[in-house]
RNA sequence: GGUCCUGUGGCCGAGCGGCUAGGCUCAGCUCUGCAAAAGCUGCUACAGCGGUUCGAAUCCGCUCGGGACCUCCA
């Protein structure tokens, strides 16, 4: 399978051509979330994003096999490797069993998910099904020496492991460097190196938790999961693996060792970041308090927001601009956005009805070409949808007789605008665009009809009310030569 | 302090050596009973100062802003 596609590899931080490891094959991973709160637009943004990588990926024919994680254990808060685990601290706070927990925001992540039209991944394994997977993988890499074990807790060997590889490579730093920026261990410290992880953490007396290991009682560290899990569903070495950049100087990079200190293979081909979602140019995160809920966001019930905006507008904002760049949000951005959106999904129901000509004097191909040039650019979204609106443009010129199209153009369009719109962004009509109400439909046909024969008697200050006070429940109308088109408002 | 990213028109956001995306806003025009929609036209920008080059928003240097990671976070 040929393809032209080029992917910004954070490895080499180069733009580089996408030779997948099987052809037609793609193994692809992507951190998921750690199910403990309810997801917050940021986190949304990253797996907004891959979802589309893993769309392109399927539309330029590949069988992929997306892998994406539930981290439902073996998460601590605070320092690393000291504090609560967050299940149970949340599990206290809700009075709830850390499994319910788990469960809640399980299933809250999956609404969001659909709700933005996500495709599911093809496994969702979760960290609590894997504990065997782990502690084999930790068994393995205490065989090959890069790992020790005290008091129950089992430790990466950071420094060791950096005399044989790079532990910093993936960020492009030097361990000194590293440790430099570390604080110094103190005399309660287990871990013989300040930049040394835990693979396995000893349970605490009161821990729900916790599973029975070589060690004794406890549960994993956070980033044994992935490279077990990974490499138990994708093997060794696979092609893709992504996440937030916020994840590449630890947690990726702990990945990365301990793979390599196990199986002594490099675990990844190309590793892809996305950037981070800002407001009024900061970070969006739980710790700053700026972040609000996609419940939030599509209801408009935050101070920060002015309305609501459906999921499709907030993915459509999304795609506006390139993954690997920051995406500021604003109100003002977000409603330029939902009335582009509304202009291209207009467009959209036009093509359907347009009149063929026997000539074109439009070059649809050279269109399609610069689509197609766009995402294979490292998936450069906003270049898809810049051209996508020069179709929009072209379908309204042709509809208003200013430009001709041929039957042939016409299918050639259709497929390319579906193609893109739907299967690629992954945008979809909203429910109040459809056309299963039936009931409305009809009754809207005879208004308009009535309005119709009142307009032919030139009773205008009649059919004037009747436009305004259906404008009031949303329901615009709009007269043309020929007809008068109807559609509810959001 | 270390490793990086970034500064583009009223706003958002691509481009990253020559052909000066796109969306939204605003103004004008065409169409129209009016409105809306649509189309056309205009407002034509690359933080500042130097340098390289026939040519720089794009490469290099400096200055000034903004941000990320290095501690849990997508």
């Amino acid at each position: 399978m040929d393809n032209n596609l080029f992917i910004f590899n954070t490895l080499t931080r180069t733009k580089e051509k996408f030779e997948p490891i099987s052809k037609g094959l793609v193994g692809l991973y992507v951190c998921g979330p750690t199910v403990y709160s309810d997801v917050h637009l940021g986190n949304c943004r990253t797996f907004i994003s891959f979802d589309l990588i893993y769309r392109y990926l399927l539309y330029l024919g590949f069988k992929i096999r997306y892998v994406r994680n539930i981290t439902d254990a073996g998460h601590l808060e605070g320092d690393r490797d000291e504090g609560d685990d967050k299940f149970e601290k949340k599990a206290r706070l809700e009075q709830l069993e850390p499994m319910e927990i788990v469960q809640k925001y399980t299933i809250g992540f999956h609404d969001v998910m659909r709700a933005f039209n996500n495709m599911p991944p093809n496994i969702e394994p979760t960290a609590t099904g894997h504990i065997c997977e782990q502690i084999e993988m930790i068994k393995q890499i205490i065989e090959n020496k890069f790992a020790y074990e005290v008091n129950g807790t089992v430790y990466f060997d950071v420094e060791k492991y950096n005399k044989e590889f790079s532990y910093g490579m993936l960020t492009n730093r030097l361990l000194d460097d590293l440790i430099a920026n570390t604080r110094e261990l103190s005399g309660q410290d287990e871990k013989r190196g300040r930049l040394d992880f835990a693979l396995w953490i000893k349970a605490k007396p009161e821990q729900i938790m916790r599973w029975p290991s070589p060690w004794g009682w406890g549960f994993p560290g956070w980033h044994i999961e992935c490279s077990a899990m990974s490499s138990k569903y994708l093997g060794d070495t696979f092609d893709i693996h992504g996440g937030g950049m916020d994840l590449q100087a630890t947690h990726h990079t702990n990945e990365i060792a301990q793979s390599q200190a196990c199986n002594h293979k490099a675990p990844v081909k190309y590793w892809m970041h996305t950037n981070m979602l800002t407001v009024n140019g900061v970070r969006m995160s739980k710790t700053a308090g700026n972040g609000f809920l996609p419940g939030e966001l599509f209801t408009g019930e935050h101070p920060l927001l002015e309305k609501g905006y459906s999921p499709m507008a907030v993915r459509f904002f999304m795609m506006q601009t390139h993954y690997r760049s920051t995406l500021d949000f604003s109100n003002e951005a977000l409603q330029a956005s939902e009335k582009g959106y509304a202009r291209l999904m207009a467009s959209l129901k036009t093509l359907d009805s347009l009149k063929p000509s026997d000539t074109s004097n439009l070059n649809i191909k050279e269109i399609e070409k610069k689509c197609m040039d766009a995402m294979n650019d490292d998936f450069n979204t906003p270049i898809l949808i810049a051209c996508l609106f020069d179709c929009a443009r072209i379908i309204n010129s042709v509809n208003d007789n200013k430009e001709k199209i041929t039957i042939e153009d016409i299918a050639i369009l259709k497929k390319l605008m579906h193609g893109f719109i739907f299967d690629v962004l992954g945008l979809k009509q909203e429910a109040f665009e459809s056309n299963s109400n039936k009931v409305l439909h009809g009754v809207m046909e005879i208004i308009l009809d009535i309005r119709n024969e009142i307009k032919l008697k030139k009773d205008f200050i009649a059919s004037d009310k009747l436009r305004n006070d259906l404008s009031k429940i949303n329901i615009s109308i709009k007269d043309t030569k020929e007809t008068t088109i109807w559609s509810v408002e959001q």
